[in-house]
DNA sequence: TAGATTGTTAATCGATTAACAATC
DNA sequence: TAGATTGTTAATCGATTAACAATC
Protein backbone atom coordinates (compact mmCIF):
# COMPACT_ATOMS: atom_id res chain seq x y z
CA UNK A 1 0.00 0.00 0.00
CA UNK A 2 1.47 3.62 -1.12
CA UNK A 3 0.02 5.39 0.95
CA UNK A 4 -1.36 8.56 -0.21
CA UNK A 5 0.35 12.10 0.59
CA UNK A 6 -0.62 12.79 3.94
CA UNK A 7 -0.48 16.68 4.84
CA UNK A 8 2.38 18.10 7.39
CA UNK A 9 -0.53 19.72 9.12
CA UNK A 10 -2.26 16.04 9.81
CA UNK A 11 0.88 14.61 10.77
CA UNK A 12 1.32 17.32 13.06
CA UNK A 13 -1.80 16.57 14.75
CA UNK A 14 -1.19 13.01 15.14
CA UNK A 15 0.63 12.94 18.13
CA UNK A 16 -1.70 14.82 20.31
CA UNK A 17 -4.80 12.41 19.21
CA UNK A 18 -2.38 9.76 20.74
CA UNK A 19 -1.85 11.68 23.83
CA UNK A 20 -5.91 12.13 24.34
CA UNK A 21 -6.79 8.67 23.46
CA UNK A 22 -4.28 7.25 25.60
CA UNK A 23 -5.34 9.36 28.51
CA UNK A 24 -9.20 8.36 27.51
CA UNK A 25 -7.87 4.62 27.53
CA UNK A 26 -5.98 4.57 30.81
CA UNK A 27 -9.58 6.39 32.22
CA UNK A 28 -11.38 3.01 31.11
CA UNK A 29 -13.69 4.91 28.09
CA UNK A 30 -14.50 2.66 25.58
CA UNK A 31 -15.88 4.30 23.09
CA UNK A 32 -15.91 8.07 22.05
CA UNK A 33 -17.51 9.99 18.90
CA UNK A 34 -15.69 12.97 17.02
CA UNK A 35 -17.98 15.10 18.33
CA UNK A 36 -17.27 14.40 22.17
CA UNK A 37 -13.56 13.96 21.37
CA UNK A 38 -13.57 17.21 20.03
CA UNK A 39 -15.19 19.25 22.77
CA UNK A 40 -12.47 17.72 24.78
CA UNK A 41 -9.50 18.89 22.46
CA UNK A 42 -10.91 22.10 21.38
CA UNK A 43 -10.94 20.88 17.64
CA UNK A 44 -13.87 20.40 15.19
CA UNK A 45 -15.32 17.02 14.89
CA UNK A 46 -14.79 17.41 11.50
CA UNK A 47 -11.13 17.56 11.38
CA UNK A 48 -11.05 14.62 13.17
CA UNK A 49 -12.79 12.78 11.06
CA UNK A 50 -10.95 14.30 8.15
CA UNK A 51 -7.70 13.50 9.36
CA UNK A 52 -8.63 10.06 10.64
CA UNK A 53 -9.65 9.07 7.47
CA UNK A 54 -6.90 10.35 5.80
CA UNK A 55 -5.50 6.38 7.36
CA UNK A 56 -8.49 4.71 6.72
CA UNK A 57 -12.18 4.25 8.40
CA UNK A 58 -11.57 3.73 12.11
CA UNK A 59 -15.16 4.28 13.22
CA UNK A 60 -18.45 2.95 12.96
CA UNK A 61 -21.44 4.95 11.78
CA UNK A 62 -24.23 5.69 14.51
CA UNK A 63 -21.53 4.38 17.37
CA UNK A 64 -18.22 6.39 17.38
CA UNK A 65 -14.67 4.88 17.33
CA UNK A 66 -13.21 2.11 20.02
CA UNK A 67 -11.01 4.76 21.82
CA UNK A 68 -8.66 1.36 22.43
CA UNK A 69 -8.47 0.49 19.09
CA UNK A 70 -7.85 3.87 17.68
CA UNK A 71 -5.03 4.44 19.78
CA UNK A 72 -3.48 1.41 18.83
CA UNK A 73 -3.83 2.23 15.28
CA UNK A 74 -2.41 5.84 15.28
CA UNK A 75 0.65 3.96 17.18
CA UNK A 76 1.49 1.81 14.48
CA UNK A 77 0.99 4.90 12.41
CA UNK A 78 3.75 6.79 14.34
CA UNK A 79 5.87 4.23 14.07
CA UNK A 80 5.69 3.51 17.76
CA UNK A 81 4.43 -0.39 17.41
CA UNK A 82 8.02 -1.36 17.19
CA UNK A 83 11.16 -0.50 19.27
CA UNK A 84 13.54 2.47 18.39
CA UNK A 85 17.39 2.50 19.55
CA UNK A 86 18.85 6.30 19.90
CA UNK A 87 22.27 7.21 20.32
CA UNK A 88 22.94 10.78 21.87
CA UNK A 89 25.44 13.35 21.04
CA UNK A 90 26.40 15.37 23.60
CA UNK A 91 26.93 15.07 26.79
CA UNK A 92 26.14 18.60 28.95
CA UNK A 93 22.90 19.27 30.67
CA UNK A 94 20.19 18.42 27.86
CA UNK A 95 21.84 15.29 26.52
CA UNK A 96 21.91 14.31 30.26
CA UNK A 97 18.35 15.27 30.25
CA UNK A 98 17.05 13.42 27.43
CA UNK A 99 19.03 10.66 28.09
CA UNK A 100 17.60 10.07 31.47
CA UNK A 101 14.08 10.67 30.68
CA UNK A 102 12.01 7.81 31.44
CA UNK A 103 9.10 8.72 29.41
CA UNK A 104 10.50 8.11 25.92
CA UNK A 105 11.62 4.12 27.20
CA UNK A 106 7.82 3.57 27.88
CA UNK A 107 7.31 4.77 24.45
CA UNK A 108 10.07 2.54 22.89
CA UNK A 109 12.61 4.64 22.29
CA UNK A 110 15.58 3.27 24.25
CA UNK A 111 19.01 5.14 24.70
CA UNK A 112 21.94 3.14 23.65
CA UNK A 113 24.75 5.50 24.46
CA UNK A 114 25.83 9.20 24.93
CA UNK A 115 29.05 10.40 22.85
CA UNK A 116 30.88 13.30 23.91
CA UNK A 117 33.83 15.24 22.31
CA UNK A 118 35.82 15.67 26.24
CA UNK A 119 37.65 12.43 27.01
CA UNK A 120 36.95 13.24 30.98
CA UNK A 121 33.33 11.93 30.69
CA UNK A 122 33.89 8.83 28.39
CA UNK A 123 33.78 5.60 30.56
CA UNK A 124 30.96 7.24 33.36
CA UNK A 125 27.63 6.18 32.98
CA UNK A 126 23.86 8.59 32.83
CA UNK A 127 21.44 5.69 34.60
CA UNK A 128 23.14 3.10 32.74
CA UNK A 129 23.59 4.76 29.88
CA UNK A 130 27.46 4.83 28.80
CA UNK A 131 29.10 7.93 27.51
CA UNK A 132 31.42 6.93 24.91
CA UNK A 133 34.24 8.52 22.84
CA UNK A 134 33.25 10.18 19.51
CA UNK A 135 35.41 7.38 17.74
CA UNK A 136 33.48 4.80 19.08
CA UNK A 137 30.31 5.97 17.06
CA UNK A 138 30.89 4.12 13.80
CA UNK A 139 30.99 0.61 15.13
CA UNK A 140 28.45 1.87 17.43
CA UNK A 141 26.07 2.56 15.37
CA UNK A 142 26.00 -0.57 13.78
CA UNK A 143 26.28 -2.86 16.31
CA UNK A 144 23.61 -1.76 18.04
CA UNK A 145 20.98 -1.32 15.51
CA UNK A 146 21.05 2.76 16.18
CA UNK A 147 17.87 4.49 14.27
CA UNK A 148 17.97 7.89 15.79
CA UNK A 149 20.89 10.35 16.71
CA UNK A 150 20.23 13.00 18.82
CA UNK A 151 22.21 15.99 18.13
CA UNK A 152 22.51 18.10 21.75
CA UNK A 153 25.31 19.97 20.80
CA UNK A 154 26.72 23.61 19.96
CA UNK A 155 25.46 25.03 16.13
CA UNK A 156 29.38 25.48 15.83
CA UNK A 157 29.88 21.23 15.55
CA UNK A 158 26.35 20.05 14.55
CA UNK A 159 26.65 20.34 10.92
CA UNK A 160 29.88 18.47 10.92
CA UNK A 161 28.78 15.72 13.52
CA UNK A 162 25.31 15.04 11.21
CA UNK A 163 27.62 14.78 8.54
CA UNK A 164 29.27 11.96 10.41
CA UNK A 165 25.86 10.55 11.11
CA UNK A 166 25.25 10.73 7.77
CA UNK A 167 27.73 8.41 6.53
CA UNK A 168 27.12 6.05 9.54
CA UNK A 169 23.69 5.36 8.12
CA UNK A 170 21.89 7.07 10.30
CA UNK A 171 18.42 7.67 8.90
CA UNK A 172 17.18 10.34 11.71
CA UNK A 173 18.08 13.26 13.59
CA UNK A 174 16.57 14.84 16.08
CA UNK A 175 18.30 18.12 16.17
CA UNK A 176 18.39 20.06 19.02
CA UNK A 177 20.90 23.02 18.31
CA UNK A 178 20.09 26.01 16.61
CA UNK A 179 20.87 25.45 13.05
CA UNK A 180 18.93 23.40 10.27
CA UNK A 181 20.43 20.75 9.23
CA UNK A 182 21.12 19.93 5.33
CA UNK A 183 21.24 16.51 4.97
CA UNK A 184 20.17 13.42 1.97
CA UNK A 185 17.13 13.08 0.87
CA UNK A 186 16.83 9.75 2.88
CA UNK A 187 17.30 11.00 6.24
CA UNK A 188 14.99 12.70 8.21
CA UNK A 189 15.37 15.36 10.86
CA UNK A 190 13.19 17.01 13.19
CA UNK A 191 14.26 19.94 15.20
CA UNK A 192 13.39 21.05 18.03
CA UNK A 193 14.38 24.79 18.19
CA UNK A 194 14.06 25.89 21.79
CA UNK A 195 15.41 29.61 21.58
CA UNK A 196 12.82 30.17 18.58
CA UNK A 197 9.71 28.88 20.95
CA UNK A 198 11.19 30.94 24.01
CA UNK A 199 10.77 33.89 21.36
CA UNK A 200 7.44 33.55 20.20
CA UNK A 201 6.24 32.98 23.52
CA UNK A 202 8.04 36.82 24.37
CA UNK A 203 6.49 37.86 21.32
CA UNK A 204 2.90 37.10 22.35
CA UNK A 205 3.73 37.76 26.00
CA UNK A 206 4.58 41.43 24.25
CA UNK A 207 1.36 41.91 22.28
CA UNK A 208 -1.11 40.19 25.00
CA UNK A 209 -3.75 42.46 26.36
CA UNK A 210 -3.94 44.42 23.05
CA UNK A 211 -7.39 42.25 22.33
CA UNK A 212 -5.60 39.93 20.30
CA UNK A 213 -6.40 36.32 21.76
CA UNK A 214 -2.69 34.75 21.56
CA UNK A 215 -3.98 31.21 19.87
CA UNK A 216 -2.22 29.14 23.03
CA UNK A 217 -0.94 25.55 21.84
CA UNK B 1 -0.38 51.79 17.56
CA UNK B 2 -2.78 48.41 17.33
CA UNK B 3 -0.80 45.96 15.18
CA UNK B 4 -3.90 44.55 12.25
CA UNK B 5 -3.91 40.60 12.93
CA UNK B 6 -0.94 38.88 12.27
CA UNK B 7 -1.16 35.03 11.12
CA UNK B 8 0.17 32.45 13.99
CA UNK B 9 2.06 30.91 10.27
CA UNK B 10 3.92 34.61 10.48
CA UNK B 11 5.00 34.69 13.99
CA UNK B 12 5.92 30.82 13.97
CA UNK B 13 8.94 32.22 11.15
CA UNK B 14 9.99 35.05 12.83
CA UNK B 15 12.10 33.97 15.29
CA UNK B 16 14.03 31.89 12.14
CA UNK B 17 14.31 35.15 10.22
CA UNK B 18 15.96 36.65 13.04
CA UNK B 19 18.76 33.66 13.89
CA UNK B 20 19.52 34.00 9.80
CA UNK B 21 19.94 37.33 10.37
CA UNK B 22 21.91 37.30 13.18
CA UNK B 23 24.21 35.25 11.46
CA UNK B 24 24.71 36.98 8.20
CA UNK B 25 24.92 40.48 10.80
CA UNK B 26 27.92 38.54 12.55
CA UNK B 27 29.25 37.35 9.11
CA UNK B 28 29.44 41.35 8.02
CA UNK B 29 26.89 41.07 5.75
CA UNK B 30 25.77 44.71 4.70
CA UNK B 31 22.40 44.35 2.46
CA UNK B 32 20.57 41.12 1.85
CA UNK B 33 17.59 41.10 -1.04
CA UNK B 34 14.59 39.01 -0.70
CA UNK B 35 15.63 37.18 -3.63
CA UNK B 36 19.34 36.28 -1.93
CA UNK B 37 17.54 35.42 1.83
CA UNK B 38 15.23 32.89 0.17
CA UNK B 39 17.74 31.26 -1.45
CA UNK B 40 19.83 30.52 1.88
CA UNK B 41 16.64 30.09 4.07
CA UNK B 42 14.96 27.68 1.32
CA UNK B 43 11.72 30.20 1.18
CA UNK B 44 10.30 32.19 -1.30
CA UNK B 45 11.36 35.51 -1.67
CA UNK B 46 7.47 36.46 -2.17
CA UNK B 47 7.00 35.04 1.47
CA UNK B 48 9.89 37.01 2.79
CA UNK B 49 8.49 40.02 2.02
CA UNK B 50 4.98 39.39 2.87
CA UNK B 51 5.78 38.82 6.02
CA UNK B 52 8.13 41.36 6.62
CA UNK B 53 4.99 44.08 5.41
CA UNK B 54 3.17 42.80 8.04
CA UNK B 55 5.19 44.97 10.30
CA UNK B 56 6.07 47.76 7.89
CA UNK B 57 8.51 48.62 5.03
CA UNK B 58 12.00 47.44 6.74
CA UNK B 59 13.72 47.61 3.06
CA UNK B 60 14.13 49.94 0.44
CA UNK B 61 12.99 49.37 -3.34
CA UNK B 62 16.54 48.75 -5.59
CA UNK B 63 18.48 48.12 -2.44
CA UNK B 64 17.08 45.32 -0.04
CA UNK B 65 16.96 45.13 3.36
CA UNK B 66 19.87 46.39 5.66
CA UNK B 67 20.61 43.85 7.86
CA UNK B 68 21.59 45.31 10.89
CA UNK B 69 18.24 47.44 11.08
CA UNK B 70 16.32 44.73 10.05
CA UNK B 71 17.73 42.29 12.68
CA UNK B 72 17.72 45.15 15.37
CA UNK B 73 13.51 45.43 14.01
CA UNK B 74 12.88 41.85 13.93
CA UNK B 75 14.43 41.74 17.73
CA UNK B 76 12.00 44.50 19.30
CA UNK B 77 9.26 43.09 17.53
CA UNK B 78 9.96 39.65 19.59
CA UNK B 79 10.23 41.59 22.41
CA UNK B 80 14.17 40.84 23.07
CA UNK B 81 14.28 44.49 23.62
CA UNK B 82 13.80 44.37 27.04
CA UNK B 83 15.09 41.74 29.61
CA UNK B 84 12.93 39.00 30.82
CA UNK B 85 12.83 37.00 34.07
CA UNK B 86 12.16 33.74 34.53
CA UNK B 87 11.44 31.23 36.96
CA UNK B 88 12.00 27.31 36.65
CA UNK B 89 9.37 24.66 38.10
CA UNK B 90 11.21 21.50 38.57
CA UNK B 91 14.92 20.94 39.62
CA UNK B 92 14.89 17.55 37.92
CA UNK B 93 17.24 16.89 34.47
CA UNK B 94 15.17 18.83 32.25
CA UNK B 95 14.66 21.74 34.64
CA UNK B 96 18.62 21.85 35.52
CA UNK B 97 19.30 21.57 31.48
CA UNK B 98 17.40 24.68 30.91
CA UNK B 99 18.37 26.37 33.77
CA UNK B 100 21.75 25.84 32.95
CA UNK B 101 21.66 27.02 29.01
CA UNK B 102 23.50 30.02 28.54
CA UNK B 103 22.19 31.42 25.23
CA UNK B 104 19.15 32.26 26.55
CA UNK B 105 20.78 34.72 29.14
CA UNK B 106 22.30 35.93 25.98
CA UNK B 107 18.97 36.92 24.20
CA UNK B 108 17.73 38.50 27.79
CA UNK B 109 15.65 35.72 29.46
CA UNK B 110 17.63 36.01 32.87
CA UNK B 111 16.75 32.52 35.24
CA UNK B 112 16.55 34.40 38.73
CA UNK B 113 15.26 30.67 40.59
CA UNK B 114 14.51 26.75 40.21
CA UNK B 115 11.34 25.67 42.26
CA UNK B 116 11.26 22.42 43.26
CA UNK B 117 8.69 20.32 45.65
CA UNK B 118 11.86 18.37 46.71
CA UNK B 119 12.74 19.84 50.21
CA UNK B 120 15.99 18.32 49.65
CA UNK B 121 17.17 20.49 47.25
CA UNK B 122 16.31 23.60 48.41
CA UNK B 123 19.02 26.08 49.23
CA UNK B 124 21.28 24.32 46.59
CA UNK B 125 22.42 26.59 43.61
CA UNK B 126 22.24 25.26 39.73
CA UNK B 127 24.79 28.16 38.06
CA UNK B 128 24.48 30.45 40.46
CA UNK B 129 20.37 30.33 40.03
CA UNK B 130 19.54 28.81 43.72
CA UNK B 131 17.01 26.23 44.04
CA UNK B 132 14.02 27.16 46.52
CA UNK B 133 10.81 25.20 48.34
CA UNK B 134 7.89 25.93 46.32
CA UNK B 135 6.27 28.18 49.58
CA UNK B 136 8.29 30.56 48.40
CA UNK B 137 7.15 30.85 45.27
CA UNK B 138 4.58 34.06 45.43
CA UNK B 139 6.45 35.91 47.17
CA UNK B 140 9.39 35.84 44.86
CA UNK B 141 7.73 36.58 41.51
CA UNK B 142 6.55 39.17 43.60
CA UNK B 143 9.67 40.79 44.62
CA UNK B 144 12.00 40.08 41.18
CA UNK B 145 9.75 40.91 38.77
CA UNK B 146 8.99 37.80 37.30
CA UNK B 147 8.01 37.72 33.92
CA UNK B 148 7.89 34.06 32.54
CA UNK B 149 7.75 30.98 34.11
CA UNK B 150 9.17 27.71 32.93
CA UNK B 151 7.07 24.36 34.10
CA UNK B 152 9.32 21.37 33.36
CA UNK B 153 7.22 18.65 36.21
CA UNK B 154 5.71 16.07 35.27
CA UNK B 155 2.00 16.58 34.21
CA UNK B 156 0.52 15.01 36.70
CA UNK B 157 1.76 18.18 39.13
CA UNK B 158 1.68 20.93 36.34
CA UNK B 159 -2.07 21.78 35.82
CA UNK B 160 -2.21 22.44 39.53
CA UNK B 161 1.51 24.40 39.52
CA UNK B 162 0.20 25.97 36.63
CA UNK B 163 -3.24 27.45 38.26
CA UNK B 164 -0.68 28.59 41.69
CA UNK B 165 1.69 30.66 38.56
CA UNK B 166 -1.66 32.34 37.36
CA UNK B 167 -2.76 33.02 40.74
CA UNK B 168 0.92 34.78 41.51
CA UNK B 169 -0.45 37.00 38.48
CA UNK B 170 2.21 35.15 36.27
CA UNK B 171 1.31 35.80 32.62
CA UNK B 172 3.55 33.79 30.42
CA UNK B 173 4.33 30.01 30.61
CA UNK B 174 6.87 28.13 28.66
CA UNK B 175 5.33 24.40 29.35
CA UNK B 176 7.70 21.36 29.13
CA UNK B 177 5.05 18.98 30.38
CA UNK B 178 3.05 16.67 28.54
CA UNK B 179 -0.28 18.67 28.93
CA UNK B 180 -2.36 21.05 27.42
CA UNK B 181 -3.05 24.17 30.24
CA UNK B 182 -6.16 25.45 30.13
CA UNK B 183 -5.24 29.68 31.32
CA UNK B 184 -7.44 32.68 31.26
CA UNK B 185 -6.86 35.02 28.35
CA UNK B 186 -4.73 37.30 29.18
CA UNK B 187 -1.90 34.48 30.20
CA UNK B 188 -0.03 32.82 27.22
CA UNK B 189 1.25 29.69 26.91
CA UNK B 190 4.03 28.36 24.54
CA UNK B 191 4.46 24.51 24.74
CA UNK B 192 7.15 21.75 24.15
CA UNK B 193 5.56 18.55 23.93
CA UNK B 194 9.03 16.15 23.11
CA UNK B 195 7.46 13.17 23.07
CA UNK B 196 5.10 14.68 19.95
CA UNK B 197 8.14 15.91 18.00
CA UNK B 198 9.75 12.80 18.36
CA UNK B 199 6.83 10.88 17.65
CA UNK B 200 6.50 13.03 14.32
CA UNK B 201 10.46 12.05 14.20
CA UNK B 202 9.19 7.98 14.32
CA UNK B 203 6.30 8.60 11.88
CA UNK B 204 8.45 10.55 9.30
CA UNK B 205 11.24 7.53 9.80
CA UNK B 206 8.63 4.67 9.28
CA UNK B 207 7.39 6.66 6.00
CA UNK B 208 10.86 7.91 4.46
CA UNK B 209 12.32 5.64 1.13
CA UNK B 210 8.73 5.07 -0.27
CA UNK B 211 9.05 8.37 -2.27
CA UNK B 212 7.61 11.15 -0.30
CA UNK B 213 10.02 13.66 0.55
CA UNK B 214 9.73 14.25 4.08
CA UNK B 215 10.03 18.04 4.09
CA UNK B 216 12.82 18.38 6.79
CA UNK B 217 12.55 21.28 9.52
C1' DT C 1 -36.80 0.42 12.42
C1' DA C 2 -35.18 5.02 14.19
C1' DG C 3 -31.33 7.45 15.86
C1' DA C 4 -26.71 8.38 15.78
C1' DT C 5 -22.51 9.17 13.78
C1' DT C 6 -19.26 8.18 10.39
C1' DG C 7 -17.00 8.82 5.73
C1' DT C 8 -16.80 11.94 2.12
C1' DT C 9 -18.02 15.60 -1.04
C1' DA C 10 -18.68 20.50 -1.48
C1' DA C 11 -18.05 25.28 0.26
C1' DT C 12 -15.31 28.39 2.69
C1' DC C 13 -11.52 30.31 4.48
C1' DG C 14 -6.70 31.45 4.90
C1' DA C 15 -2.02 31.23 3.47
C1' DT C 16 1.31 31.11 -0.22
C1' DT C 17 2.94 32.42 -4.59
C1' DA C 18 3.01 35.23 -8.70
C1' DA C 19 2.94 39.50 -10.89
C1' DC C 20 3.77 44.18 -11.41
C1' DA C 21 3.44 49.10 -10.43
C1' DA C 22 5.91 52.16 -7.32
C1' DT C 23 10.24 53.97 -6.20
C1' DC C 24 14.88 54.11 -4.65
C1' DT D 1 18.36 57.78 -16.30
C1' DA D 2 18.25 52.64 -16.17
C1' DG D 3 18.32 48.77 -13.22
C1' DA D 4 17.03 46.63 -9.23
C1' DT D 5 14.07 45.40 -5.76
C1' DT D 6 10.56 46.49 -2.73
C1' DG D 7 5.56 46.88 -1.30
C1' DT D 8 1.21 45.30 -2.51
C1' DT D 9 -2.59 43.52 -5.22
C1' DA D 10 -4.33 39.55 -7.60
C1' DA D 11 -4.24 34.49 -8.51
C1' DT D 12 -3.49 30.05 -6.84
C1' DC D 13 -3.16 26.62 -3.81
C1' DG D 14 -4.11 24.02 0.33
C1' DA D 15 -6.34 23.33 4.61
C1' DT D 16 -10.44 23.75 7.41
C1' DT D 17 -15.24 23.61 8.05
C1' DA D 18 -19.93 22.52 6.75
C1' DA D 19 -23.23 19.51 4.99
C1' DC D 20 -25.28 15.28 4.10
C1' DA D 21 -25.79 10.69 2.15
C1' DA D 22 -24.31 6.16 3.63
C1' DT D 23 -24.70 2.87 7.16
C1' DC D 24 -24.20 0.82 11.58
Amino acid sequence: MTDKEISRAVIKRLPRYFRYLGELKDAGVEKISSQELSQIMHVTASQIRQDLNNFGGFGQQGYGYNVKHLYDEIGRILGLDREHNLIIIGGGNLGSALAGYGNFANRGFIMKGVFDVSPSLAGQYIRNIPILPMSALPEFIEKNNIDIAVIAIPKTQAVAVADTLVKCGIKAIWNFSHVDLEVPDDVVVESVHLSESLMRLSYNLSRVGFGEEPDND
